[in-house]
DNA sequence: CCAATTATTTTGAATAATCAAAAAAATAGG
DNA sequence: CCTATTTTTTTGATTATTCAAAATAATTGG
């Protein structure tokens, strides 16, 4: 029988690629799959076909992956057990926002679930962690909001940083360094696609330039969304 | 190269035999190891000749195994992981102190050493885990009192639980019920050999019957230790 | 000191996960 | 609708870890 570990992280992988990669619709393709493992595509081929035999994914050959509700329970459980130690490394530890990830990273294939409820419990049940991603609950329910990104809302207008979905260390401590964590507000200046970049203005009105990839990576919602009166 | 999680189980399996089991002489037996770890004999063998090639420990075929100074580097990092680790849960996070060896004996490989730092730091450097094992420092130095058990302790005198060298969570959990915990004042009443058994009375008046074998795994300083005048 | 027992090592095989590189299938552009 | 390119799968090996069982060495009690 295969390591948990493996097993978990290809789920992740495909739970993760069928979020933001596909929009629900299509099937996760064996190269990209492959490729956010870090392993060469035959290896994905082979390892998803195990996990096909044991009814965690459909696999269908040339055209890619998707879980199973097998599959998708599992993956939102280590996704669960990922951010409820990401936001309690923070939270209680103090632990670096922009290197917490590389930790949880470990110690989401470790922590029972005997231990993940007491952290849910004493961080008081939260719904994202420290990044803004959603903790998915015990039945593995995820609610997901639909965010615009700084590339997609609207310019000169203030909006406060929501989420950050992409977990590279160094971008995180170059988020951090710029005051553009989850929480703050911004404003898009302008827009260039010539020259690929957003031009932010914080509270502090210091002004900064972010690639396109990058800016699409930060989700944000309007200030003040007061929204359902 | 080996896997860092099974070399570090075998590590950890011979410093530990080489503490408890035999006083610090001999080479610790294949057979003990082997079965410590739950594997068979020759698993155990082949192993311990990679650990060799690897200058981790020395082994001397037919004889045993012993840790060479960077063996037991590593191994006292993986205890003092596993036992801050402990401390760790059950002051923070509050579990049970019966509970928490099976939990950290996952999270021992998965912590990072920054990590351990922080919380080592918020418990405040202590020197001994929640069973009072002694917690190694970030040299690998520890510091093992000579205790006596309460197989060797004075009859009819108060002393003081002070470690459980015994991880069985049912044994913990017994111990637990019985108010038999590290801190607490007993006294030895009687040792009865044939009958294999040591009759305790704890503070709270109640006397307990437990085996030799338990007794031995439970050690004990003298009441009023102000010893160095 | 020798036979019987016990401990250890060796051998051969299995499983999990991976890679490199060859083979096959799918896709895209003229 | 074919060829060139890209993607995927297959094949053959390799490494880490393990077991079962045979072979060998060590020990122990007459």
């Amino acid at each position: 029988m295969p390591q948990s570990t493996t097993v978990e992280n290809y789920l992740k992988a495909i739970y993760q690629a069928e979020m933001a990669y596909t929009k629900q619709k299509a099937l996760v393709p064996m190269g990209h799959l492959a490729s956010s493992l870090g392993v060469v595509p035959g290896t994905a081929t082979t390892m998803v076909k195990a996990l096909d035999d044991s009814g965690l994914v459909n696999y269908e050959p040339y055209a890619g992956v998707r879980l199973t509700p097998a599959g998708q329970k599992l993956a939102a459980m280590v996704l669960r057990r990922h951010r409820l130690i990401e936001l309690f490394l923070v939270e209680v530890l103090n632990m670096s926002w922009a290197e917490v990830h590389e930790e949880a990273e470990h110690l989401e294939h470790a922590a029972s679930d005997r231990l993940i409820d007491r952290i849910d419990l004493m961080l008081g049940r939260p719904s994202v962690d420290p990044h803004g991603d959603p903790i998915p609950d015990p039945d593995g329910a995820v609610e997901v909001p639909h965010y615009q990104s700084l590339l997609t809302c609207p310019l000169l207008t203030p909006v406060i940083l929501t989420r950050v979905t992409n977990q590279d260390t160094e971008f995180l401590r170059f988020l951090e360094r710029n005051n553009l964590t989850p929480g703050r507000s911004v404003s898009v200046e302008a827009r260039d696609n010539a020259a690929d970049h957003v031009l932010l203005r914080g509270k502090d009105d210091q002004s900064i330039a972010i690639g396109m990839r990058a800016a699409a990576k930060l989700l944000v919602v309007p200030t003040s969304d007061d929204a359902v009166p």
